[in-house]
DNA sequence: ATCTCCCGCCATATG
DNA sequence: CATATGGCGGGAGAT
């Protein structure tokens, strides 16, 4: 049925209106279409105005992407049922019903959903436009969707951020497609890079988790301190070089809050390895760039309101979906990056590997060195702050390797000879394949995309990215293929660079059953950072549960999402915990005594692991004070359409080059967490993954360049320590040589696999959009509520209140005591390496 | 009860 | 000054 749909959608898509089509499409349903177009359709709107008729999208319809969701959502028995339903009441009541009826009849607010709008919107341009000439005008698209102005302004600005469209004058909008999205996203990824937003985020988590257990503040003040510095940066908008300034008055208020917060966000999901990015950490990031100070709650409901808008639009272009993240303290929102793989640059390419440039759909986004590459690029000179100088001296090291890099070979494709070198760089221009086959490409990759992810996404994705995947050894870095082949996961599900991970085997584990770590890369320079004598304080006291413990903690606080398929690996800390917990759970509070004092044991060890860290603490950052502004960069296409071009990827070629103007460098301060890190890992039954990043410890890895520029430089983690701190955590009996060395190729499939098992729940993102469209939505019932009105209290959310810990010493060394650890105290107490296999096993099905 | 997030008031920016 | 923009947060629908 499915194909069935999907092909329907797709021709239907050819004639203008996509939307509709694709209501038609469930010809199968029935009645349920029939809602469903009513529904969708402006022009059809109930409600409000008269029929305008509905413009035809300019250029191209096709717009698969959209399409397929549509359909695939259709295809949900949820839905139809729930058309259906719908339907009936509709059916019942339709005009003239009784005023219950009639209220049901009326939209319900799904209905109105800015995902939905944004859809709509979508469907009116093509994804390629063929000339930069598709005019926008908000009062006509306002009037078209019938929806308040207000509305389109939240959709535009969010597309203005990833440079899908751009402020012409009052009133006016260009329309640029995805054309420049890819370079935009390596704009932002490169930008996100510079602010250490994977510190950021890895701080974060870390914060939280230590808050769990700590009561005293002490060392959190360094932690706040390191927090608060790395802050505060404001960053400007983003800007891509072809595109800059439209109108003065356009630029005067460029860095305005949704557009420079959507950047932000997106640029979370490009530097995270995971690529999951939580709300709560998402907000309390951005929160903390604009003024540390205050984070009261209300401020932080705002900003979480506020990603949402933009997490739903960004939805709708398919660039993320949404998931959970499942930690002790339950299940918390968060969005799993399912656009293109970002790769810094590209030189040299090899190939057309078309994927490159283009970003395919998530999936089969190919990892490559190219990250590294693209630390590699001079900076401009927009980053202001920089921390220490012997940051500075990092940097500048930096900028070297980035040189040397950037000779890469190029390709022209663009024009490039704006800005600089690196322009030409792109990638991907290699293959010239005809625009149209790209374009059939993509729309087939989406399509396996899709179907994969009915079924058993993973095992697809794996499969296909890895041969892609494979061909280029030459990014050790991000890609884990390289060495080992054998993790498929990368591509696809994971974040290009957990390729990286490399499994680690261990001989013995108690159990028996040999267990495999992987380490991070991202969070490798953390690791190495540690010294070993902080390594060796835990010793004396730890046995195994308190490292235990603390491991699970960590790794819960962390983060533990799952995601469908590749997540799981990424995130470094959460893994364990979901694994872990289940089965313990139960004894929690018994323990919890135990845990306290544990806690306190591990406080101390962190604290010192803070302190050493610190001093040790090379990480650089960079905050971009001005706005980028990039050498123009004009993409005229040689012949083929620019259209095709961009979406062979061509995009990537003019990475842009910015001037800033200003630049600046500012101290900032370097957050970290490093200690933290190591006690991340997934543990999955048969092998323990630790964090990329601890494994920095593998040679292999270690070379990685994953994550963003500090790393590299501080990489170096010498494996002796990893294997100490796992033999300390109990993880590793002896010293295995294993460690040091990078693991047997083996294993990888095992790893992936246990990745896969983490419990992200992937939210069937379209699912409610579709609903609507399908069927019209709920049953009467709603309409019902409505007219209740129940008087709401502000609700304090419980995000806030750990928002509030977080932030709650900006200057202040302590942070409270409070720790609100109860839940998860428990299961960590006992959880050892062992228990965590079972418990992987049942996590990982969902 | 919590998660989402729509709605639209109202401050600002633009023209 | 009239509009165009868009920050913001109350409060209600969805789960």
């Amino acid at each position: 049925n499915i194909m069935g749909f999907l092909f329907l959608a797709v021709q239907e898509n050819h004639s203008s209106e996509p939307y509709r089509n694709v209501l038609k499409t469930p010809l199968k349903q029935t009645a349920t279409s029939h809602s469903v177009l009513t529904e969708i359709q402006p022009d059809c709107q109930p409600l409000t105005t008269p029929p305008k008729p509905k413009k035809i999208p300019p250029a191209d319809p096709w717009t698969p992407t959209s399409n397929l969701k549509m359909l695939i959502s259709a295809a949900s028995p949820e839905i139809r049922s729930r058309e259906q339903r719908r339907e009936l009441s509709n059916n019942t009541s339709q005009e003239h019903l009784s005023g219950d009826e009639y209220e049901k009849s009326q939209p319900s607010r799904k209905e109105k959903s800015l995902g939905l709008l944004c859809h709509k919107f979508l469907a009116r341009y093509p994804d390629y436009p063929s000339t930069e000439n598709d005019f926008i005008c908000l009062d006509e698209v306002a009037e078209k969707l019938s929806v308040e102005r207000r509305r389109i302004y939240d959709i535009v600005n969010v597309l203005e951020s990833l440079h899908m469209v751009s402020r012409l004058a009052k009133n006016r909008y260009v329309w640029h497609g995805r054309h420049h999205l890819f370079k935009t996203l390596q704009a932002l990824k490169k930008v996100g890079e510079e602010n250490k937003y994977t510190q950021q985020m890895q701080m974060i988590k870390k914060r939280e988790y230590e808050q769990e257990f700590d009561f005293e503040g002490e060392r959190n003040e360094e932690t706040a301190r390191n927090f608060d510095s790395s802050e505060h940066s404001e960053m400007p908008f983003v800007e891509l070089p072809g595109m800059e300034f439209h109108a003065a008055s356009v630029n005067s208020r460029k860095d305005k809050s949704l557009r420079v917060m959507s950047q932000k966000f997106v640029m979370l999901f490009l530097v995270s390895t995971p690529q999951v990015v939580s709300l709560e950490v998402a907000a309390k990031i951005l929160i903390g760039e604009d003024q540390l100070e205050d984070l009261d709650k209300s401020k932080f409901k705002t900003k979480i309101r506020r990603l949402y808008d933009i997490a739903n639009v960004l939805s709708s272009l398919e660039l993320i979906k949404k998931v959970h993240v499942t930690e002790e303290r339950g299940r918390k929102p968060a969005f799993k990056w399912t656009g293109p793989e970002v790769l810094p640059e590209s030189q040299d390419t090899k190939l057309e590997t078309t994927s490159t440039t283009c970003p395919p759909p998530v999936s089969e986004s190919i990892p490559s060195k190219e990250q590294c590459s693209k630390k590699l690029f001079p900076l401009r000179g927009k980053q202001n702050f920089t921390r220490h100088p012997s940051l500075i001296k990092l940097v500048k090291s930096i900028e070297n390797d980035r040189r040397k890099i950037q000779s890469a070979p190029t390709s022209p494709v663009k024009s490039s000879a704006s800005t600089d070198q690196n322009v030409s760089a792109s990638p991907s221009k290699m293959a010239p394949v005809p625009a149209i086959a790209k374009h059939q490409l993509e729309g087939q990759s989406k399509k396996v995309r899709v179907v994969k992810m009915e079924l058993s996404q993973s095992a697809l994705e794996c499969a296909l990215s890895l041969p892609e995947a494979v061909p280029k050894p030459e990014a050790p870095l991000s890609t884990a293929p390289t060495q080992q082949p054998a993790l498929t996961l990368p591509s696809s599900a994971g974040p290009p660079s957990h390729s990286s991970v490399s499994p680690v085997i261990l001989p013995h584990t108690p159990p028996g059953v040999p267990y495999a770590i992987y380490l991070h890369p991202s969070q490798t320079h953390t690791v190495t950072t540690y010294s070993p004598t902080f390594m060796l304080q835990p010793l004396p006291c730890a046995n195994v549960t308190g490292l235990k413990n603390i491991n699970s903690k960590v790794l819960n606080k962390i983060t533990s999402e799952e995601g469908d398929n590749q997540t799981a690996t990424d995130d470094p800390t959460k893994p364990l915990t979901a694994k872990e917990r289940p089965p313990i759970k139960s004894e929690t509070s018994p323990q919890r005594g135990v845990k306290r004092s544990q806690a306190l044991q591990e406080n101390n060890l962190i604290k010192r692991f803070r302190s050493d860290n610190k001093s040790l603490n090379t990480s650089l950052t960079f905050f971009p004070s001005g706005y980028l502004i990039p050498l123009t960069q004009y993409i005229h296409d040689t012949k083929a359409s620019s259209a095709d071009k961009e979406k062979a990827g061509i995009c990537s070629s003019q990475r842009a080059t910015y001037s800033s103007p200003i630049a600046g460098v500012i101290p900032g301060t370097a957050p970290e967490l490093k200690a933290v890190n190591i006690p991340a890992f997934h543990i999955t039954p048969l092998n323990i993954m630790l964090s990329p990043t601890s494994i920095g410890a593998a040679p292999v890895v270690s070379n990685s360049c994953l994550n963003s520029s500090n790393t590299s430089s501080v990489r170096n983690p010498s494996p002796s320590v990893l294997s100490f701190t796992l033999q300390h955590v109990g993880l590793i009996t002896a010293a295995n040589p294993a460690l040091q060395h990078v693991p047997a190729p083996s294993q990888p499939e095992n790893v992936s696999h246990s990745s896969e098992n983490t419990h992200l729940q992937e939210e069937k993102v379209s699912k409610n959009i579709l609903q609507y469209i399908g069927h019209g939505g709920l049953s009467g019932k709603n309409s019902k509520s409505n007219s209740c009105k129940k008087p709401c209290v502000p609700r304090e959310s419980q995000a806030q209140t750990a928002t509030e810990h977080f932030f709650r010493t900006p200057g202040g060394p302590n942070t409270g005591s409070s720790l609100s650890a109860n839940s998860d105290g428990t299961d960590r107490t006992s959880q050892g390496p062992l228990y965590i296999p079972q418990r992987k096993l049942e996590v990982s099905e969902d």
